[in-house]
RNA sequence: UGCGGGGUAGCUCAACGGGGAGAGCGGGCGGCUGUUAACCGUCUGGUUGUGGGUUCGAGUCCCACCCCCGCAGCCA
């Protein structure tokens, strides 16, 4: 009886008799011979159809056989270093195969697509290998991040979905109805974090956010996925340590881990081998001071749009902290500097190659009366803050934590030009399908 | 939302100053025992985004609308 084998493992089982389940990712018709590549969701491999080899009628499928045809085929699994496929370099001379069904003129041929052909094919485009690169690299992405937090003492704490009210404003919130009541989906679950830490010391949530943001650029999505870890005691300097060894245990791990994809993807790792702490720190101030050598002088008090958010990373070969923004540029619940309370204890983190922010952090206001006071500021609702500004009058303590944007970073990883292919069903402005 | 580019065969695109709508790929059939997005022969392909207008004649010019892409703002 052949074993059933998954294509990642083959290499395990070479001389053996295996069987592989799967679909037809691409064919060469030699007459006597077809060459079928076969794909089975962990990689893919050459299988040989030989004439004299198999059955007439298992001959006869594989001459027939159309692209992304469902099939099931047996052989002698031998090492062979002309065959391609995903690692490549082991081939199944095929003895039998049998076809669920055969497929005939699927949409997406190997040549080459526009854009919106392709995202109208989402649910079809995930099945070609640099879609299904990215995904497993995306994976990898989010259990490296939660096996990194969940071994550093942060506990998984979710914030809710649903949520009654802003945390920074509501024009950029998808609102809906809540048994006659308004709410809207969550864009950030930080506030709810602050609530958690003082109950559990160290936490973080993920889950999808949401941004009704009229953002149509490869860096935003509608529906997007971050990491927020919070921590109690912790000010700029802790959080900025954790944020480093954070990110460079996620890329580390995808280069130990998905060596394959990346190659798939013809990503140069050399600027991913460089990724490790320290991360060098830069203020602000600094940051337009070299903006301003750039030539793309910014006015003290602006904040950064994506190109001087290019240029800053373009001068570093590791991902890089601004810290210290304007008070005024950054939301109401930043720390001010206690000597210059102009700027806060805020600090991005920028990745390099061009791509800009990845992490938006800082430390949170602990005092009572200076957040009841930037909430007035702010002309935001009191009665919606109460428990916000509960966490405090019972127990204050300094406070820090960030936001990780999930397709951001395997955007940067992965080297991808739009963020769209880094989730399954990408929510972009306009587009809501499939 | 602003600026710019675009919508022609299943896909990627061409069609000069307004005059017979084309190619490659895909798909079908035939050939080949080592192909890597194979190759060779042959067949198959159209409501030119939608509506209106100018004209003897519109893919091409004019008006309106729809959709897509890029950049910017905003952000992770």
């Amino acid at each position: 009886m052949p074993r059933d084998v998954r294509i990642e493992e083959a290499p395990k089982f070479v001389g053996e008799e295996v069987r592989i389940k799967g679909w037809l990712y691409g064919k060469v018709d030699k007459g006597k011979l077809q060459f079928l590549q076969v794909r089975d969701g962990t990689g893919i491999i050459q299988a040989v159809v030989f004439q004299n080899n198999v059955p007439p009628e298992a001959f006869e499928a594989a001459r027939q056989v159309g692209q992304e045809s469902s099939l099931i085929l047996e052989g002698t699994l031998k090492a062979e270093p002309r065959a391609p496929g995903i690692p490549g370099g082991y081939e199944v001379e095929v003895k039998d195969l049998k076809v669920l069904q055969f497929v005939q003129d699927y949409p997406i041929t190997p040549k080459e697509h526009g854009i919106e052909f392709l995202m109208d094919h989402r649910h079809l485009w995930l099945r070609s290998t640099r879609q299904w690169a990215i995904m497993r690299v995306r994976a990898t992405v989010i259990k490296a991040i939660r096996d990194w937090l969940d071994s550093h003492g942060f506990l998984n704490i979710d914030s809710p979905i649903l949520t009654p009210a802003a945390c920074e404003g509501t024009t950029t919130l998808f609102a809906t109805d809540y048994f006659g009541q308004p709410a809207y989906l969550s864009q950030s679950g930080q506030l709810y974090n602050e609530a958690t830490i003082m109950a559990f010391g160290k936490v973080y949530c993920f889950g999808p956010t949401f941004r009704a943001e009229k953002s149509r650029t490869r860096r935003h999505l509608m529906e997007f996925w971050m990491v927020e870890p919070e921590m109690a005691f912790a000010d700029l300097e802790d959080c900025m340590r954790v944020e480093e060894e954070l990110v460079t245990y996620v890329v580390q791990t995808v280069l130990r881990e998905r060596a394959n994809e990346l190659k798939v993807l013809e990503r140069d790792t050399s600027p991913l081998e460089k990724v490790e702490p320290p991360f060098p720190r830069i203020s602000y101030d600094e940051a337009l001071e070299i903006l301003k050598e750039a030539g793309e002088p910014l006015e003290w008090g602006e904040d950064f749009g994506a190109p001087h958010e290019t240029i800053i990373s373009l001068r570093f070969e590791k991902p890089v902290f601004v810290h210290h923004y304007p008070t005024k540029a950054k939301a109401f619940y930043m720390e001010p500097e206690p000597d210059r309370p102009e700027v806060c204890r805020s600090v991005d983190l920028l990745a390099p190659e061009g791509y800009g922010e990845i992490i938006g952090g800082g430390q949170r206001i602990s005092d009572p009366n200076l957040l009841e006071q930037r909430i007035k500021e702010h002309n935001l609702p009191r009665e919606a803050y109460q428990w916000y500004i509960d966490l405090r009058k019972f127990g204050t303590v300094p406070h820090s934590g960030f936001g990780l944007g999930v397709e951001r970073t395997v955007a940067w990883i992965c080297g991808l030009q739009h963020i769209r292919e880094t989730i399954p069903f990408p929510r972009t402005l306009g587009r809501i399908y499939p």
